[in-house]
DNA sequence: CAGACCGTTCGAAAATTATGGAACCATTGT
DNA sequence: ACAATGGTTCCATAATTTTCGAACGGTCTG
């Protein structure tokens, strides 16, 4: 079957939190995470991929903190997951935050 | 005399952290003291206009944070103190990201 | 079904940050 | 010189965050 359960909460748009935002970019490993994401256009990377050589319980922490603050979407592929920025709704939410933090080029 | 010591420190603009300027504007009473001092334009505040009703070591506290991220400036006048927005060295330094924090206006 | 995989959640310990009273330090006014 | 003012710094305490091992839960493969 297709993902039925293990989906996570994503906050919606409207409900995003500018200081929760800034908060889950503002540390270095999580900035780090969204850096990587933003290479390719739209990109879903899976899990293992992101964060190098850390333990996998830290890594999720972090992708969680990311993804409650809705920076990130992470949905479940089989057995693993793809983690995605959320950037077109970023960008509807606060205008010019995520490309000014990634330094212009996209 | 004019202010001869008191001076406090400010990072050079071009060692600003990233991460540490996102941090320090993601919190909310941080937050809500650089939008007051946006809300002018090179507006020069007394501390004691910012933050409200907090106790004075509360407020200087945040106002380090900020001052030590570089994002504003803190200068002794007289027995009081200025504090006012680095705004154009953010803008060089971070092209964007304080409009896009403050939401475009400002 | 058993086992391997991927990743989340739990739980506990370490580190960082927040808060506010008290002490302190220049500066101004008397 | 003394007192009042404005604000920083010191210190201790509380609260949050970070980190990571271990346990757990789906999913795929044989």
């Amino acid at each position: 079957m297709a993902g039925s359960s293990r989906e996570l909460a994503h906050p919606d748009v409207e409900d995003l939190v500018l200081t929760d935002v800034l908060f889950a970019l503002s540390d270095p490993s999580r900035l780090a995470i969204v850096r990587r994401l933003a290479e390719g256009s739209l990109e879903m990377v899976p899990c293992q991929e992101i964060g190098g050589e850390i333990p996998k319980s830290t890594r999720s922490h972090h992708l969680k903190t990311l993804r409650e603050a809705g920076v990130i979407r992470n949905v479940p592929h089989g057995r693993q997951r793809y983690v995605s920025l959320r950037r077109d709704e970023l960008d509807d939410r606060f205008p010019g935050l995520l490309t000014a933090v990634l330094g212009q080029e996209g």
